[in-house]
DNA sequence: CCTACCAATTTGGTCGGACCAAAAACCGTC
DNA sequence: GACGGTTTTTGGTCCGACCAAATTGGTAGG
């Protein structure tokens, strides 16, 4: 990112937040820019900066008369981020919807790149894979998600829609699941059933058999990160 | 959207434009905002404000030193629309990649939808369906996609992740489709063929058979889009 | 009492000039 | 040719001002 400590971004923040948290009403005016920038002592000219990135969130409309807020519905994707980023603990229901799509898109991207993979790119995926195997045995480390892999799909797929998609999801939340903390228990033979999979179909240069292993490896994953949630959260309202 | 027209917005689209053309290479330093001002005949506030704009899309990188120019790739989904508004014509490639994408959501949606949906809701999109059937039977119409269902069923999944994605994508696509005036000639069987399997599937409440059905049909729109648009390409050239 | 219309006010959009801190560019030195 | 310090450039912010469009509020008419 680029200075987003600036008045202006944090600024932006502030509003974000509190159109998030629903202090607004849809279609409620907020003030104007006159008196933000009376509230936030702060110069007119950060306010309208500020203002101007929530209207790119597409969460306010800018108009001559008054700033309006509009529905979270027909927002932008970029607003998933600091939507689950609002309180300490992201709101379960999207993060379960997140990964269903996450998933649903990796394993369109394996299938499409095993695909259209040369002899040479599937022996570099074999090699990622086995990597991947490897570690996993040794050590349960923080590498939950084999994104070096998923990296090298995409790039072997080359769909720039699909491309651009998962940036937005990636950019703002595999972040802020590490930042959070979650750390989903996988059970033990997942990951390498995940792995056992993927080589065999990399060999058999089978599309279809490599997103149904990434499918299965998503569902349980899934199944894992909701727990975990659910174990911060009983620990959040402990202490 | 909001005052489209301002200055600040015209500027943006002229850079945004001429970065997704490629007159620039990545990381190469753009015009400072002082140049810029001039360069449009602007004051600095509001080539400020075009920039904030184009760091959004992310499609380049502001810091004190200088403004730089980053990778499509690492853009956010919203540049789709500016990429494929770009040209008279969209890049055929693009247009291919989306409608994959697009249909691989929208056959989630359907099997979600579904799955999910009330007795009183599984007759609602009977009705639509058969409403769907009975128009296209009479007369080949613009519609043709059946979005008035597809928006519905994205009410009944209610997954949040999924109905982001689809407002970027719809927003900057099917609206620039319309635009350039590409009307793809399905085969007569294929609409009555999704109709039929999506009538057949919501009486069996089976999610699975409703996106094959959607999956059928979208690979069939694929190519029926693509041979249009390079009918269209014909006549521009001979034009 | 409600409606339609008109004026005063508010609001966003733009401009110009100014100052600061950080980064980049430059240049002399070793 | 490489290093370090100085100068310049560049973005970030602020202030005050003007315009046009939208909102608001009051007024006259039904």
């Amino acid at each position: 990112m680029s200075s987003a400590n600036s008045v202006s971004h944090e600024i932006a923040r502030c509003l974000r937040n509190e159109i998030l948290r629903g202090h607004y009403r849809v279609g409620e005016r907020l003030s104007s820019e006159r008196d933000l920038s009376t509230r936030f002592a702060a110069s007119r000219g950060a306010v309208r900066e500020a203002l101007l990135q929530l209207e790119q969130l597409g969460i306010i409309s800018i108009q001559p008369g008054g700033v309006r807020v509009q529905s979270i519905n027909s927002a932008s994707l970029a607003i998933l981020g600091p939507l689950m980023a609002l309180n300490e603990l992201p709101v379960g229901s999207i993060v379960d919807q997140f990964l269903q799509v996450f998933g649903l898109l990796t394993s369109s991207t394996a299938k499409s790149s095993v695909e259209k993979a040369s002899a040479e790119q599937l022996s570099h995926m074999q090699e990622l894979v086995a990597k991947l195997a490897e570690q996993s045995e040794q050590s349960q480390l923080v590498q939950v998600m084999p994104i070096k892999l998923l990296e090298y799909m995409t790039g072997v797929d080359d769909n720039l829609v699909l491309r651009l998609i998962g940036n937005d999801l990636k950019e703002h939340f595999v972040e802020q699941m590490l930042k959070v903390g979650v750390k989903p228990q996988l059970q033990l033979e997942v990951g390498p059933k995940l792995f056992k999979a993927l080589s065999l179909s990399l060999a058999q240069k089978n599309g279809d058999a490599a997103a149904k292993a990434f499918q299965e490896y998503f569902d349980q994953l899934r199944l894992s990160v909701m727990d975990a949630l659910e174990l911060k959260k009983e620990n959040y309202s402990q202490a």
